[in-house]
DNA sequence: TTCTCTACTGTGAACGCTCACAGCGCCTTT
DNA sequence: AAAGGCGCTGTGAGCGTTCACAGTAGAGAA
């Protein structure tokens, strides 16, 4: 009953520490070091000080604090996608949920910024300076100059995939992309294909270069010629893989297997095989990258490399905030898992 | 140069409206003048607090400004969903860029809340009371109490999709399902299907019922009698449609057309019809909804209603700020289309 | 007993901003 | 010439916290 009292119908006052304060017979600094760890308060103090805030529904002023703390006790998950692209990944569902969850844990609110414009990107930037602890920064292209500039102005900060351009100094938690991609090739070899050929990511982007890189370092331990007709460049994207997939058949009508850096694009490399009237995986075993829900939608199902999407988000949380309470830059890099499925 | 003065390396004490006053050479409440709109301020000082401004890149401190406005600036969107299913949603994404960039527009943060479990949603109410100047509310099941509550907290409110629940004072934007399906059954039985059959969206769901009130209406329209067996639920996930097209096959062989109340369910759908032997849409028409990425991933693409979600989320975003302002909740409904492609 | 140390508590003073008010010229009106 | 109005400006107060400091009481040591 009494908990209703304190708001009615409309917008109440809010009750502030003042009154917690005088409901418990304490001052404010009482109640402020209870709000804020309760050391050096007494157990009989502690009590009348939780008790009262539950009476009155005292929520602490996050702006007040703010103001005098100079923290903002929020975290900005930065977008720098040229194109919607990202927002056509699956993938990223799966991030922003870990991070916000993961961010909720601690009470911390996620601010969502998306920076597709310069102009946005400006905004972003001005209101990330000052206005937010930290930043989780996603942006597969290297390219930007985010990162660096965030970096530079001191505001603490952990990239999604390992940033290209800077000079290290930058946190990041990426999965093993080269070994994802070394266990995908070498489990078409072993599947018996001989003519492995891969529709690359964007190669301006870490996971780009790194799953390339798998792919060759295992077709030389197989003892298989790396064919340059058989690398094919994508960017991610479904209609890209279609794109990726026609040249491919073009320029090595032979093939019989492709590894595809990412899932979208195995959607579309299996439709331009579809049509071409190639079976898959008799004629052709196609392996995919992400595991996204992509990977399941496609037909047949992908076989493909998992990447660790929960325990990405977690730890680019983990590495943030710690870096926030004062640590130093780190790179964590998780274990991508081999799952088998119906198109390879 | 005197730019980069101000902030060297690390992170200098930013600059105050303080700084910015004595650099122009007026008052605190000058400055404050030209920063909320620059009434009653005159040209020459206008001109020497912006220049000042720029000078000393100063931007407003926002916690500060909050603590004495009442006003935070910044906006929640609130998911409220049981489990991921709405993560799993591709249009999900659309919806969230949508709002994220129309509040962009007016410089107002988006604060991502997500309330899966019932501590998250008591998490995030008490975050929302007294933090955040109103909610963004997604939740497709009417169940659920979140709705309610804010609205009787006095938190101004836009829902996605008309709130089942409540009395009608909260605020909402939807696309017009009841027309959208009425115009995919109406082509279905232009296309000569005679059987038609539905899968309908979860029936606590304004969705779900509005659909399924077009499909009945429409079939009456025709003169087709509403057979039940043809009737089936879903849940608007992927494997829900697959549940849902087995049942129908068992309950309903001569089935030629079924217009499925999602494009994920869609996908669900075509994949047991696959199974099945069915040809599509020579043997069966598939109509979907939404007009979402998986339209295109399914195979055949998927004839579809397009919500428009990019106005959804304007509108919601509009809505919104006028509530905030002032105004009284109110009620928009925005006209659907119908998508043709291979599935019908 | 007196002293010191520790645990706890209360009290200004900020933090950076907006708001209300008062003051100052200057123009218009009477 | 005085009175009123208007446009512009500066000033003090206060928003709700935290922080540093000073102060108090009680326990233990001398």
């Amino acid at each position: 009953m009494s908990r209703t009292e304190q708001n009615g119908t409309g917008r109440r006052r809010p009750p502030t520490i003042h009154d917690v304060a005088r409901e418990a017979g304490v001052s404010r600094g009482t109640v402020s070091r209870v709000l804020n760890g309760g050391h050096n308060v007494s157990p009989a103090a502690l009590d009348a000080v939780q008790s009262a805030i539950r009476r009155t529904g005292y929520t602490v002023n996050r702006h007040a604090r703010s103001l005098i703390t100079g923290r903002s006790d929020s975290v900005a998950f930065l977008l720098t996608e040229p194109q919607e692209r990202f927002f056509e990944d699956p993938n990223f569902n799966v991030l922003l949920r870990g991070c916000t969850t993961a961010l909720a844990a601690h009470d911390i609110p996620l601010l969502l910024m998306i920076a597709g414009t310069e102009a946005e990107r400006r905004r972003n930037m001005r209101y990330i300076a000052g206005h937010v602890d930290g930043v989780l920064l996603v942006s597969s292209h290297s390219g930007d100059p985010v990162a660096a500039q965030l970096h530079e102005a001191g505001v603490p900060l952990v990239a999604c995939g390992k940033p290209l351009g800077q000079g290290s100094r930058v946190s990041y938690v990426a999965a093993d992309d080269r070994h994802g991609a070394r266990d995908m090739v070498r489990y078409l070899y072993g599947a018996g294909r001989r003519r492995i050929a891969t529709v690359t990511g964007p190669l301006d982007t870490p996971g780009g270069v790194d799953r390339l890189a798998g792919y060759r370092e295992t077709l030389a331990e197989c003892g298989l010629p790396v064919d340059e007709a058989l690398i094919v460049p994508g960017d991610y994207s479904r209609a890209g893989g279609e794109a990726a997939a026609a040249l491919l058949l073009e320029r090595a009508p032979d093939v019989d297997a492709v590894f595809v850096a990412s899932d979208l694009m195995a959607q579309g490399v299996l439709s331009t095989l579809e049509r071409a009237g190639r079976r898959v995986p008799q004629d052709i075993a196609v392996g995919g990258f992400d595991d996204s829900p992509a990977a399941l939608a496609a037909r047949p199902e992908l076989t493909t490399v998992r990447q660790p999407w929960d325990r990405i988000s977690a730890e680019m949380v983990r590495v943030l905030l710690a870096q926030i309470g004062g640590e130093d830059p780190a790179a964590v890099i998780l274990p991508t898992e081999l799952v088998r499925r119906d198109s390879a």
